[in-house]
DNA sequence: GAGCTACGTACCTCGCATCC
DNA sequence: GGATGCGAGGTACGTAGCTC
């Protein structure tokens, strides 16, 4: 089993009915192997000292032996429970992470069916049908507790090194000794290696497959274990006897052994391995046998042959290619098509009826060896399932059915894949409006979880939420005509931003006065697409509307991009302005030429986009701008700065309305909320789109800040 | 022999147009 | 703006034959 790292499904709820009702035993991973045992390995035992033929019981022993706190859980019960909820919800439930840390302990009284389970979660939390009443050292069913031997007192069966495989339902993942190294390896961690378990995401149905039987014990012995434990059964007693091979003898003179060490060393190895080989091909054998056996009561029960069974177990109907038109299929279609076009409801010929008129019609059976004929007639089947496949399905419980279909098409077809291979990933679903009813849904598999807790601090859940909220209120608002200061501002944005993202200059301003120079030929990036017949100019000075529209429509659209410019372009750019250079723009003289300084004291330097793209400068008197508006409409609505006691404590009031509003829409600062107050002009919006859009705000802010930190900024993403 | 595909009908839900 | 009727599209169920 892989040891992906990925968080795991939830542990399935335990309600008080499904306790201990036929059921399954399940138990924590053990610790980590401490003792080898010194007696041949083929003959791990039950603590009862007896050797037991059956790999089941001797995982069920240690699995009920109190290491850590087992529990019963009746699989199929609960997977009944958990198929009686809509898919969706399923989705939702199962796939968030597990708010219960762990079962509370629970005694094992005795189970007396043993019957086959269909399990239904991957996870080392859920165990496989025991009966309890036979397990080796339990009395009357009640097991007994094995903290009482000391570990290396224990039989080995009953010790960490056995562990079942907790991919056990998987016949393809048992037959792969890697992946069953591997959980044996996830094992070795304690309780906590089941954060490794092959976990998939959105499990909508929670079941991988059924389990015929009891599933294998995967010994986990390493590699220099086994050496370790062959040389201390062997060499201390150093039977004559044992070495047939001369060859493979050990070498007893010390200095040999030094200098043969390595190669000692290596037949040990080989020798481990060949063991280990030959315990895990006797375990695949007594767990085929008990497999046969289960499939074949499987088969008595519910009235299967055997090898349908297997069939169901190792195929899967999703990757099954779909069954081929026949002809006869073309035909029927013909014929209903002739008897019944243009027939109501409920006068139509049925399929019955349509068939044996099929059947009398000599003209049409006849074409059925006419390839020529029948690529017609399949052609028009074609064409009506396409139809109905494609039919304006425009009413939003249609769309969210067929989306809801396909999202399951997916989701199975992305778990057959997981089951089959490594491979890790996600998809997040979601509406797209308001009034749809699609619902959100997320797939995958591997460490998802883990990569948003690191790197987004969020859960998937709160991902996709955050990502429906933004969607359905970029949507929405996107589509809204913008006003004149909103597009000047989103026009300035995707410029200033892309400069930024093609330099890798995060401070980077923007300069249209000097473009050819400050721009083009020292950063070596251009504009393309620019619409022609506007000046470039910043977005802020373009007074016709139509113009500032154009430019917004280009950049919005991607027609208007930066791109990097080779050194030829650069050269011919150069060639090109070199008479401009040689002549010398000149600096507009400024408003303030010849004035007088009113105060010696340093002005506190406020740096702002608009500095480097206003021309014109600030009128000397402010009227009524949106700044103040805002700030009204903030004092209006948070409370009242009150009576006027000089403008200290207006600006102190200001800034706490801000503050508060700050406090409320839980962004970080009220710098920030003033910002979106000014720049978006959401003043003008409903509270309810305005929360929406701060949520959106800080989404963007923060998937940006942790991409410039993965990228190597190492900036790190803000706590939200 | 299970499952797929073809067709049908009955019933339900939703969107839209119309009316008041 | 709410109530109502109609049509479209969907599911569920049934029958029959063919495929794998």
């Amino acid at each position: 089993m892989a040891s992906n790292g990925a968080i795991p499904p939830p542990i399935p709820e335990v309600s008080a009915d499904l306790k201990f009702d036929g059921g399954v035993k399940v138990g924590w991973a053990p610790q980590a192997i401490h003792h080898l045992p010194t007696g041949n390995p083929s003959q791990f035992a039950a603590n009862d000292g007896t050797h037991s033929p059956f790999p089941a019981r001797r995982g069920a022993a240690l699995l009920s032996g109190g290491h850590a706190s087992p529990f019963v859980v009746n699989a199929s019960s609960n997977r009944q429970t958990i198929q009686n909820r809509s898919n969706a919800q399923q989705d939702f439930e199962h796939a968030r992470p597990p708010a219960v840390a762990r079962p509370p302990a629970i005694a094992c009284p005795p189970v007396v069916a043993p019957a086959p389970v269909i399990l239904t979660w991957d996870t080392p939390q859920v165990g496989y049908p025991v009966d309890t009443s036979t397990l080796p050292g339990s009395r009357n069913g009640t097991p007994t507790p094995h903290e009482a031997l000391p570990p290396s007192s224990q039989p080995i069966s009953q010790r960490p090194s056995f562990q079942m495989s907790s991919r056990g339902m998987s016949l393809a993942s048992m037959m792969n000794n890697s992946q069953a190294k591997q959980s044996s390896s996830a094992a070795l961690e304690g309780p906590g290696s089941w954060r490794r378990s092959r976990a998939c995401w959105s499990t909508c149905t929670p079941g991988i497959g059924p389990i015929l039987g009891p599933p294998l014990p995967i010994l986990v012995l390493g590699k220099r274990e086994l050496v370790t434990l062959i040389m201390a059964r062997m060499l201390p007693e150093d039977n004559e006897s044992d070495w047939e091979d001369e060859e493979r003898r050990p070498q007893k003179d010390s200095s040999s052994v030094k200098a043969g060490c390595g190669r000692q060393e290596g037949n040990l190895a080989r020798q481990a391995n060949a063991l280990k080989r030959k315990e895990i091909m006797k375990d695949l054998d007594e767990w085929r046998e008990m497999t046969e056996k289960a499939l074949a009561a499987i088969a008595a029960k519910h009235d299967y042959k055997v090898e349908r069974l297997k069939k169901l177990l190792g195929s899967s109907p999703r990757l099954r290619k779909k069954r081929e038109m026949t002809d006869m299929d073309a035909l029927v279609h013909a014929k209903s098509k002739e008897l019944n076009d243009g027939l109501p409801k409920g006068s139509r010929h049925k399929i019955g009826e349509v068939k044996r008129r099929l059947k009398a019609d000599k003209t049409l059976m006849a074409c059925l060896g006419n390839k020529e004929k029948m690529k017609v007639f399949r052609e028009e089947l074609e064409d009506a399932r396409e139809d109905k496949r494609s039919v304006a399905r425009i009413s939003n419980k249609s769309v969210a059915i067929r989306s809801g279909k396909l999202l399951k098409r997916f989701r199975e077809e992305f778990h057959e894949l997981r089951d089959r291979s490594t491979l890790c990933g996600f998809g997040i679903f979601c509406r797209g409006a308001y009034d749809s009813s699609i619902q959100p849904t997320i797939i995958g598999g591997g460490p998802v979880a883990d990569f948003f807790t690191k790197y987004f601090r969020k859960s998937v859940w709160e991902i996709l939420c955050l990502f429906e909220s933004f969607v359905t209120s970029y949507n929405h608002m996107g589509t809204r005509p913008l006003y004149k200061t909103e597009m000047v501002k989103a026009t300035r944005h995707y410029i200033v931003e892309g400069l930024r993202q093609i330099t890798g200059k995060e401070t980077i301003k923007m300069n249209y006065r000097n473009f050819d120079v400050d721009i083009v030929s020292a950063l070596k990036v251009n504009i393309s697409g620019w619409p022609k017949g506007v000046e470039m100019q910043a977005p802020s000075a373009i007074e016709e509307l139509d113009d500032l529209k154009a430019v917004h429509e280009a950049w919005r659209t991607g027609e208007a991009f930066w791109y990097k410019m080779s050194n030829k372009q650069v050269a011919a750019h150069e060639q090109v302005t070199a008479d401009d250079r040689r002549q010398g723009k000149q600096r507009k003289e400024r408003s303030d030429k010849g004035g007088v300084h009113r105060t010696s004291t340093k002005r506190k330097k406020v740096v702002e986009e608009d500095d480097e793209e206003e021309e014109e400068p600030r009128p000397k008197k402010k009227g009524r701008t949106a700044k103040k508006v805002v700030k009204q409409v903030i004092s209006a609505s948070v409370g009242k700065p009150g009576p006027s006691k000089g403008k200290e404590k207006q600006k102190s009031s200001g800034r706490k309305s801000l503050k508060k509003i700050a406090m409320k829409l839980q962004v970080d600062d009220e710098e920030d909320t003033e910002d979106l107050l000014l720049g978006e002009g959401l003043q003008h919006l409903q509270y309810r789109y305005f929360t929406l859009y701060i949520r959106a705000h800080r989404l963007r802010t923060m998937s940006s800040t942790v991409t410039s930190a993965a990228f190597g900024s190492g900036k790190e993403y803000p706590s939200m």
